[in-house]
DNA sequence: AGGCGTTATATTTGTTTGGAAATAGCGTTT
DNA sequence: AAACGCTATTTCCAAACAAATATAACGCCT
């Protein structure tokens, strides 16, 4: 019987929720696929939410996050914005961050154990 | 135009939910009200919500938290255990401090701050 | 022109969630 | 026995959310 800690962190501005860890999951994905329907469908995700998703996170930043262009050669597709990876980066570095720092906080908290006996 | 970063705590046990903040702020009017139908009218709670989340603490922990009481006196009446007193320095220990240490991360994180040139 | 694969959006349907209200049970007090 | 104030639980309804389906638009390709 182990007590676990869980963690959320996301980015706001202006209020509003601008990237969280599964608009990331999505962003990754569509970097690997090109496209969001591809993307979609490798996190087993519908389309419809997917878009959802990425017309919120394009919405709330200021400037571009993804590019999607319709019709051409192959349908068309989406890709990252220089400024879209880089907010993956920095995402991801406080993510994994924030995950650390608590595994270490619980160690030194040994009330979280309270006995069971 | 600021960008935010904010964050959410919570303990699991047998990967269920037993602590987040709603249910710490529920468990702290409690503590002050002395009963759950007060304690719910305070936060702006209907009853039932208030009901539900104690409920599902007091299913998830494998030692009481909230003990209540039927009838008598004054009708009745929640109060916390130790243990949940325990559980609440816990989560807030740990809570503050996590909001502490991303309020560090984000001034170590320049890229957070992408021109908007 | 028609097919293809994609983005974009609307419509429908179903599921989950949450509030409001009603009812019952309880134990002390009067 | 009745009143009181709380906990406990059910029922009903509405709203929010999610999944599925359908349709349109687009631009390259054959």
């Amino acid at each position: 019987m182990t007590y676990k800690i869980k963690s959320r962190v996301w980015i706001e501005i202006d209020d509003k929720v601008l990237l969280g860890e599964g608009r990331v999951r999505l962003l990754n994905a569509i970097e690997e696929q090109g496209s969001l329907s591809k993307a979609a469908k490798v996190l087993g995700m519908s389309y419809k939410k997917a878009w959802t998703l990425i017309d919120a996170v394009n919405k709330s930043a200021h400037e571009p996050v993804v590019i999607s262009s319709i019709g051409g050669r192959d349908g068309g597709g989406a890709k990252l914005t220089p400024y879209g990876r880089s907010l993956i980066v920095a995402f991801e570095k406080i993510n994994k961050n924030c995950w650390n720092y608590l595994n270490e906080q619980v160690k030194s908290l040994p009330m979280i154990k309270y006995p069971t006996e």
